[in-house]
DNA sequence: AAATGAACCTGTTTGC
DNA sequence: TGCAAACAGGTTCATT
């Protein structure tokens, strides 16, 4: 479900409840999630009190303090395609609901739950140079709001790819948080058709595409993400950027910029969309 | 090596 | 109306 202005904007929310308290009681409902749930992850998240809560790539991360015997952990939860992450004010004696997997309270009685009807989605415990270290997070790209992330850096990695360019944005590898609906986003704004091979891609293209894609990202940001079914912020708010979408999910719908209808493709198992006339594919 | 497709799940929408 | 197929924000594994 969840793309990085989504996933952003869940984490802002819950770091706003949740940095300063302490966890009084973690519930495993449902331990069968993508990934096992950490071993004994209730009473080693037991009486930790939260210090941060980040995002890298679409992770958001607690950062738990130290307790006697160790410096302190990292919970990292990844959404999959249907994850939430939803705060309540008064958690304490809720019954879960359906698809409530793990529900973690804090002292003063409120609490977050992780819901998740498809279960892609998982968690993982570990001190902080442990996770980073780990597969999960080892080959995840640049963040793409970072400076890093840039024409040049861009066009090197496609002079080594013939994929078309939309796998290679998507690819998590290369730069982390651009999925299947902010990769059509961005490619229209760079005027970009989605199965152009990489490797075709000039210099000045790869700089159009990085700033479209920065673009389209802080933009959705501002909206607090777009909610097409089941996204919604930790308040259980839903976004707004999908009303912005030029071409996602408009298949036949007039094109804003020159009233061509808009195409439907689809690349890898993913539907893509695009203008015909103001993404022309260059056959070399 | 690189690229497509299937698989993992459940829920909702679409089409006959 | 009913049922089946298609489709969904992600990632990984197996097969060409």
């Amino acid at each position: 479900m969840p793309e990085l202005p989504e996933v952003e904007t869940v984490c802002r929310g819950l770091r706003s409840h949740s940095v300063g308290k302490t966890i009084a009681a973690v519930q495993c409902n449902r331990p069968d999630i993508r990934f096992p749930l950490p071993e004994n992850m209730a009473e080693r998240l037991h009486n930790r009190t939260i210090t941060a809560v980040e995002r890298r790539a679409k992770y958001v991360l607690w950062y738990c303090a130290a307790k006697e015997g160790d410096s302190g952990e990292v919970l990292a939860t990844h959404l999959g395609m249907t994850g939430r992450l939803l705060y309540h004010a008064v958690l304490a004696d809720a019954a879960p609901k359906k698809h409530d997997h793990v529900c973690v309270t804090f002292a003063d009685g409120s609490g977050i739950v992780f819901n998740d009807a498809r279960r892609f989605g998982y968690m993982l415990l570990a001190p902080e140079h442990a996770l980073l270290a780990s597969s999960h997070f080892a080959v995840l790209g640049v963040e793409p709001l970072e400076a890093a992330f840039d024409g040049h850096y861009l066009h090197a990695k496609c002079k080594r790819s013939s994929s078309p360019i939309k796998l290679l944005i998507m690819n998590q590898k290369i730069v982390v948080g651009v999925g299947n609906i902010y990769a059509s986003e961005a490619l229209y704004r760079a005027q970009l058709h989605p199965e152009t091979p990489a490797n075709q891609l000039k210099q000045a293209q790869c700089s159009a595409l990085v700033a479209a894609i920065k673009q389209v990202l802080a933009e959705a940001i501002e909206s607090g993400g777009s909610t097409l079914r089941d996204y919604v912020r930790s308040s259980g708010d839903v976004g707004y950027f999908q009303h912005h979408f030029a071409v996602y999910g408009r298949e036949g719908e007039p094109c804003h910029m020159c009233t061509t209808p808009i195409r439907r493709i689809v690349q890898s198992g993913r539907a893509s969309f695009y203008c015909g006339q103001c993404q022309p594919l260059h056959v070399v």
